[in-house]
DNA sequence: AACTATTTATAAGA
DNA sequence: TTCTTATAAATAGTT
C-alpha cells in the first residue's frame, strides 16, 4: 500500500492506533464544529476511545441536544422509550395505592369505625371475626402472664433461698435472731398486676392507642408532584 | 479569496448553505464511521439541520451512546439527568410496598393473628381496641337490626290492615264469617332471627369469612420484573 | 510534536 | 441532489 492510504479497518498496533485516534478526533470535532457554524446546524458529536475515555462536542450543549434527539424519536415511534419504564411505575403505584386504600378501610372497620356501608350480615361476619381475634389475643396474653409469673416466682424463690442463706451465716458469726418486718410474697405481686389489668380493659375514652398497630409511616409524602415537572426541571 | 476557501462562518446563501451542509454532513459522518472501525472507538453523532431535519450516526446504537455517556456523567456530576423520574418512582413503589406489609400485618394481629411478637402490654392494648371495635360493631349492629325490625312491622301492620279491609268486603257481600288458620306475628319473626344469629355468634371453624373486609385484589402482579429489562427490550 | 507525500474533502460551477 | 474539477484540508508514515 502506498504512503498515505490505509485500510478502512481496526489498527492493530496500540502504538499507531492512539496517534491515529488523537488525529481523526481532532479532525472530526473539527469538521462538526464548522458544520455547524457554517450551516447553522445543531450538533452533537460523542466519542468513547476504546481504552473507555470520553470525548464530545456540542455546538449548543448536550443535553439540549440528547432531548431534542430522544422528543424527536418519539414522535417518530409509536412508543416512547424511555416512558414505558415510567409508565410500568406509574401504575404500580396506582395499583399499591389502591391496596393501600382497602386494607386502611378494612383495618377500620375491624377497629369498629366506619360500618355505616355495612349490612347487618356484613356486620355480624365482622363481630364474628372480631370474637374469635379476642379469643386467640386474650390466650395469648393468658399465655404470656403465665411466663411472665414463672419468671417472678423464680426471683422470688432466688432472692427468699438468699436470704436463707444469709440468715445462716448472721447466726453463725454472732449468733443473734434477725427478724424480718416485711414478708415478700409472689402471690400478692400477681394480684396487683391482675387488679391492674382489669381496671384498665376497658378504657372509655375514644382516642385507642394505637402504638402497637399503628407503627406505620402514613406521614404525607410528595406523592403527587407531577413527574414530568421533575423530568423536564 | 481564492477558489475552494471559505471562512468558517454562517453561509447566507441558502442554496448554497444547503449544498454544504449535504456535502459536509456526508462528509462528518464518513469521517465518525471511519474512526469507530480504525480505533475500535464508540461513536456517536446528532445533527439537526437549521430546517430542523434530523440526521444521525451512531457506531453501536445511538441509545447505548447515550445510556453510557449519562451514566459517565453522572458519575462526574451528582445527579443523573433522565433516571430522575424513575428514581422518584421507585422509591416511591418501595415506600408503599412498606406501608403495605406494615398494615397487612397490623390487619393480621387485629383478626387474631401472629400475635408471637407482642409483649404483654401490647397484647392488652390490641384486647381493648377490639373490645372497643366490638361495642360499636354491636350497637351498629343492634341499629341495623331494629330498622330492618321497624321495617318488617311496618310491612306486617300493611297486611293487617289490608285483611281486615278484605274481611270487611267478604262480610260486606257474602254475609259469611272468615277464619285464619294461621297468625302472623312480627314478635315471631324477630325471635327467629334473634335464635339465627345467636347460633352462630362464635362459630368454631377456623376459616374467618373474610369477604366484607378482604375485597382487595391481592393478586400477584408483575412488580418485580426487572425494568431496565423492559426498557431495553 | 513536526514534516511531508499523498489522499481526501469540498467549493464552485454545471 | 449529483457530477466535475480545482484547490484546500486531512492525515499516514516518517523524523
Amino acid at each position: 500500500m502506498v504512503k498515505g492510504k490505509i485500510a478502512i479497518r481496526k489498527i492493530n498496533c496500540s502504538k499507531s492506533r492512539q496517534v491515529t485516534f488523537f488525529k481523526r478526533r481532532t479532525g472530526l470535532m473539527k469538521k462538526a464544529k464548522e458544520l455547524s457554524i457554517l450551516c447553522d446546524a445543531e450538533i452533537g458529536v460523542i466519542i468513547f476511545s476504546c481504552t473507555g475515555k470520553l470525548y464530545d462536542y456540542a455546538s449548543t450543549s448536550m443535553k439540549s441536544v440528547i432531548e431534542r434527539y430522544n422528543k424527536m424519536k418519539q414522535e417518530n415511534q409509536q412508543q416512547p422509550l424511555i416512558a414505558t419504564e415510567i409508565q410500568f411505575l406509574q401504575k404500580e403505584a396506582e395499583s399499591l395505592k389502591q391496596q393501600l386504600k382497602c386494607l386502611q378501610e378494612c383495618n377500620r372497620r375491624l377497629m369498629g369505625k366506619e360500618l355505616s356501608k355495612l349490612s347487618l350480615e356484613d356486620l355480624k361476619q365482622l363481630e364474628n371475626i372480631l370474637e374469635m381475634g379476642l379469643k386467640n389475643i386474650r390466650s395469648r396474653k393468658d399465655q404470656s402472664f403465665m411466663e411472665e409469673m414463672r419468671e417472678l416466682k423464680r426471683k422470688v424463690d432466688d432472692v427468699e433461698q438468699e436470704n436463707v442463706e444469709l440468715r445462716k451465716k448472721l447466726r453463725v458469726k454472732s449468733g443473734d435472731y434477725i427478724e424480718f418486718k416485711g414478708e415478700f410474697s409472689a402471690e400478692t405481686s400477681w394480684s396487683k398486676e391482675m387488679s391492674q389489668m382489669s381496671a384498665q380493659a376497658i378504657p372509655d375514652k375514644d382516642d385507642i392507642p394505637e402504638r402497637i398497630l399503628l407503627q406505620l409511616s402514613l406521614q404525607p409524602k410528595p406523592y403527587l408532584l407531577d413527574a414530568q415537572k421533575i423530568a423536564s426541571g
